[in-house]
DNA sequence: CCATAAAATGAGAGTAAGTGTCAAATCATA
DNA sequence: TATGATTTGACACTTACTCTCATTTTATGG
């Protein structure tokens, strides 16, 4: 995936840090998340709680990864500029999910999950959403060559922003979906709808 | 207000309750959030500190409290039928803040300028506006007789939320201003925004 | 291969939020 | 005023998280 720049010492922190979070996320499965203390998945990945919370400043931020805004950023600035901001960005959101694998989509989808059951990672899963409205607004603002802070801005990247959270699982969905594939479809189909100017019929 | 039901031990514990909000806010706005303990707060209050966690279930839940969402549902339900959904919810916002007082405004005020430094808080905040969102949705079922989770009510409600959200101070702005009048005038005109489709000129 | 600097780790003490229990104080009602 | 129901306070406990300091582990130059 990404160059190899391990060195020795490198390569021991990725391992303990992707140890604390695959035991974190079975344990949380197996016990529930409140019921799951840090000391546990300390001695679970075996590093002691110190040293856990060098990793992660807080239980909440094992789960907290979200490393697809700035592909996807970085996919809608690809786009000819021609094409309409809510376009591009639907097709970058196409070309992302696109090169998603089986594996990371099945760790995305137990990670949707606890998102989902927990309220206080929902909530800050939540305030991702509102990191990321902002970084829409600065591409939306890039491709017409307003500010920024427009209102007209604003008020697009709202739109998409919402769209994408009325309709992606942490958004509430009936509780049961677990999180697939055609999700995506939706999302792109809402976007579209958006795009024609939300028609009801 | 509300009607009077007050029998003295009812009177009583509105006014704990009011002096605990009352207080906390003094001391975070001298002290800072974190650094005010509810310690603290219950002595200001002149509670026990187990008194405390029997009011709010936790610190954060002293300044979480959000009386509007349901006051603008009422106000959009009673909007004419035939007047379409982002309109009407424009109408709603429109009158259910003409109501609003200068002391509650004030006091929104500041409640507002904690939400968006405290990040603990603005993380549940923004939770709060995905309940929002799915009340929103409700509406907008109701009034296009659509089923509240079809994706064209969804998108539409999600678009919705999401200016609200892009707009309003939680969702970031510019860090300075600090909540006024006028910020709903902008409001009102990103929905007028996304009623017209996004126009970007 | 060794000495030394730099980085990572572990141990332990401490703070503060939140929970649960039980006895005492306060209010309602006859 | 006596009785029952609520509310309260005191206390002990768990857990997330912070800070400090000594020890171990890795990197590097001779």
């Amino acid at each position: 995936m990404t160059g190899t720049p391990t060195s020795l010492r490198e390569r021991k922190k990725a391992k303990t840090r992707a140890a604390l979070r695959e035991h974190a996320m079975r344990l949380f499965e197996e016990q529930g998340y409140a019921s799951t203390t840090v000391d546990q998945i300390a001695e679970a990945a075996e590093v002691s709680p110190s040293t856990f919370f060098r990793y992660f400043p807080s239980k909440e931020d094992l789960i907290l990864v979200d490393d697809y805004d700035p592909l996807l950023v970085e996919a809608v600035r690809a786009q000819p500029p021609e094409v309409p901001p809510i376009e591009a960005i639907r097709r970058a959101l196409r070309e992302v999910f696109a090169t998603i694998t089986m594996e990371v989509w099945e760790s995305e989808r137990r990670r949707q999950k606890l998102l989902a059951e927990v309220p206080e990672l929902r909530s800050r899963a939540m305030n991702q959403m509102a990191g990321a409205l902002d970084l829409i607004c600065e591409v939306i603002a890039e491709r017409t060559g307003l500010p920024a802070g427009d209102i007209r801005v604003r008020a697009m990247g709202g739109a998409v922003a919402g769209v994408v959270l009325a309709i992606l699982p942490p958004g509430r969905m009936t509780g049961n979906a677990p999180l697939q594939p055609s999700d995506f479809d939706r999302l792109v189909d809402g976007l579209d709808l958006l795009q024609k100017g939300l028609p009801l019929t």
